[in-house]
RNA sequence: GCCCAUAUAGCUCAGUAGGUAGAGCACUUCCUUGGUAAGGAAGAGGUCACCGGUUCAAAUCCGGUUAUGGGCUCCA
């Protein structure tokens, strides 16, 4: 083997890229070429390069491909290795995480089946199939033995085997869920077993060499799992983990989760009085007088811009007779989620969405060319049925209220008015602060009406239009609604898991079962093309998403409770009154808060409530007849002029929503 | 809907081994009239989610139901 140490100038911190050319060449990325001998491995390479690179290096690459290294390079080939703290060394070392859970848990239970274990974001799962039940002791029980397996520094060995080969270990070893796997696997893909002692896993790998590297992690949870995500399918126990390069930085993940799990808009809406559940109607919200204050906020705010935009605002009935939901194709799509009801002999829906209603409405009166496009508006109450286990405070519900709206157009008006859609969406997610919004076009699903050509053609108009107008976006397979395509807007709460709010959807089905017509430029009957969108989506999960994206604190012109005014001592009450009674008029959400506290105490509960301003009087404002003010943030103001402070409020109160509009 | 866990005062939670319940905060009353994150004292407040079983005796053990939480599946 060829010497490199010495040739090659070590810097741990950047990558090491490396050619091998012909046989034995090395050639690094400052283009030094040194020659090394055939059949070398990855490891040695790093060895070569530096006894640290040496310690550090958990894989490498190939030809850009991640390998592990083991890996015996015979070819010319571009090579890099990867360190422990590279971002792809800390997957690898997820990874083989999820095989020492396999390692530890056949030693507890040795009858566990093991499926799948891949990585995932900050950790890794391994979906198991064991009898026992497993507990968050059993969690404590595997992780120590996951411990003591990393302390021995043992070896992982891979090992390239044939499909033949490997389906007898997996056999001799009852695990059927490899057998499974194996069984799909391409005759002329390379099956490699990672050999932990006794324990053998199949896996595309990279792992690392030895579980050296394997220190920093916590099991976090176990819950069910469907093998292959199928609900037909057994449900296995799926075994949650995470795992980091270092103690801080996994201490700093715990507390990171700690914080968001405080930051949960069902405690926040507690703590703030917003809202309630309760046993008597799930997945539907009381919401109390702080809460509904928020909302109607929201409605106006959406109302105002609609107004503006020419929509006309319509209300349609909660319930319609059964037949006009056949009619539409959601009885059969979905008829489980539909609430029913009865009446002298009918049967109704309560209605799950509002679309047929707003076509019923465009129905009435003959519409022209001239007329559209058309643009429905409501605030639609809608009920859905979903099954108990996905209900989630404000964000899934069987009860809320769509910014719901329908734009019947000719076909040459989609690419303007979905681009004007799109400029609306942005503009009030960007007015709550929203930077990381995720947009993805979902195209046909499997259930679906309409002709492929139909579903060609819109799918392309909304490609073309994001394309056009969004830097990036994704695109959902298989996601969109049965009668078309759409783009959706999502949003994260706290613990990163994301929601849908915004859509806009495309539809030349609907319109069509229901009998929707203009008049053309030659007094001709048209079919006119339909736009479903919602820009909050659902108010409901709105106001979740904006109580995490606060912290509850939300800004001045949100707030249910704007001022509190607080008296020092008794003889300071008329003028507390006084003063209260001036912010109503002005049109501020103000409040008083007389009681017999110290002023700290009621600081204190502002602070908790999260009131952006508290004012307080006492001797020194009833002499000078001026106001101090003290910000949420701790920012204080005194001797301030009443007049000056109401119109900076103004100035705070950007959006101006009166809630009494309408 | 599926897997697991949980359900005790308005809220947050104790309740170790079955012997009919506790704390802190909040609430009420009294004292205190105090200047930027909790002044003091007293009082009131619970059929321990619901239904059934075991037991002399169940918040506690067992079964079921409902709801909630974490996932999975689903999500117009």
């Amino acid at each position: 083997m060829v010497e490199v140490v010495g040739s090659i100038p070590i810097v741990p911190t950047i990558n090491f890229i490396l050619y091998l050319i012909e046989m034995p060449k090395i050639i690094l990325s400052d283009g030094y070429v040194k020659e090394i001998q055939k059949d070398t491995t990855l490891y040695e390479i790093a060895k070569g390069i530096s006894s640290s690179l040496a310690k550090d290096a958990v894989a490498g690459k190939i030809n850009e491909k991640l390998k592990d290294l083991s890996v015996i390079i015979d070819t010319d080939s571009k090579v890099e290795i990867i360190k422990k703290d590279d971002a792809e060394g800390l997957d690898i070392i997820r990874h083989s995480f999820a095989h020492l859970i396999g390692h530890a848990i056949k030693q507890i239970y040795p009858d566990s089946k093991m499926a799948i274990g891949p990585v995932i974001k900050d950790g890794f799962y391994y979906d198991i199939d064991c009898e026992k039940t497993l507990s968050v002791d059993d969690l404590n029980i595997i992780e120590k033995k996951i411990n003591k397996l990393v302390k021995t520094n043992y070896e992982v060995i891979r090992k390239v085997v044939s499909k033949q080969e490997a389906l007898n270990i997996f056999i001799e070893r009852s695990e059927p869920y490899k057998q499974e796997i194996i069984q799909e696997i391409p005759e002329d893909e390379e099956i490699a077993l990672y050999y932990h002692q006794e324990y053998i896993d199949m896996c595309r790998g990279p792992h690392v060499p030895n579980t050296r590297f394997l220190k920093h992690f916590k099991l976090t949870k176990v819950s069910g799992a469907y093998w292959r995500g199928d609900s037909k399918n057994k449900m296995l126990q799926r075994i949650y983990g995470t795992a980091w390069g270092s103690k801080e930085e996994l201490d700093n993940y715990i507390q990171k989760i700690e914080a968001a799990e405080k930051n949960d808009h069902r405690k926040i809406g507690k703590k703030l009085d917003l809202f309630h559940f309760q046993d008597e109607a799930p997945g539907m919200v009381f919401w109390h007088s702080k809460g509904w204050v928020i909302y109607n906020i929201l409605k106006n705010y959406i109302r105002d811009i609609t107004v503006k935009n020419g929509y006309q605002e319509v209300n349609t009935p909660q319930i319609l007779d059964r037949k006009l939901w056949e009619k539409s194709g959601h009885w059969e799509k979905f008829g489980d989620m539909i609430f029913i009801t009865s009446s002298e002999k009918r049967e109704y829906a309560i209605k799950p969405m509002s679309c047929p209603a707003h076509i019923q409405i465009f129905n009435q009166g003959l519409k022209s060319y001239k007329d559209l496009p058309v643009k429905i508006s409501e605030f639609g109450l809608v009920h859905r049925n979903e099954p108990s286990g996905t209900l989630h405070g404000l964000m899934r519900l069987r009860q809320f209220v769509q910014d719901d709206a329908h734009i019947f157009c000719r076909e040459e008006q989609l690419s303007e008015e979905i681009k004007s859609l799109i400029d609306m969406t942005f503009l009030v997610y960007e007015g709550f602060g929203f930077k990381d919004i995720s947009i993805a076009l979902s195209t046909r699903p499997k259930k679906r009406v309409g002709s492929e050509e139909l579903w060609d053609k819109s799918e392309s108009i909304l490609k073309k239009v994001l394309s056009e107008n969004i830097k990036s976006f994704s695109v959902k397979d298989g996601e969109g609604a049965f009668y078309g395509p759409k783009i959706e807007f999502s949003l994260t709460d706290s613990l990163d898991r994301i929601w849908q709010c915004g859509t806009i959807q495309l539809d030349f089905s609907m319109p069509s079962t229901l009998k929707a017509i203009y008049v053309d430029e030659n007094s001709q009957k048209v079919i006119p093309v339909m736009i479903h969108r919602a820009i909050l989506g659902s108010i409901e999960r709105f106001i979740g998403i904006l109580i995490e994206h606060y912290n509850g604190a939300l800004p001045f012109w949100l707030s249910p409770m704007q001022i509190i005014i607080a008296n020092i001592a008794d003889k300071h009450v008329e003028f507390a009154k006084s003063i209260n009674k001036k912010f109503l008029e002005s049109g501020f959400r103000c409040s008083l808060d007389l009681r017999n506290e110290k002023i700290g105490y009621k600081i204190r509960d502002c602070i908790i409530t999260k009131i952006p301003y508290i004012v307080i009087i006492g001797d020194k404002e009833l002499s000078s007849s001026k106001i101090s003010v003290r910000e949420l943030d701790g920012t204080e103001h005194n001797s301030v002029a009443v007049d000056d402070f109401l119109k900076n409020l103004k100035n705070k109160d950007i959006k101006n929503i009166n809630l009494f509009s309408i």
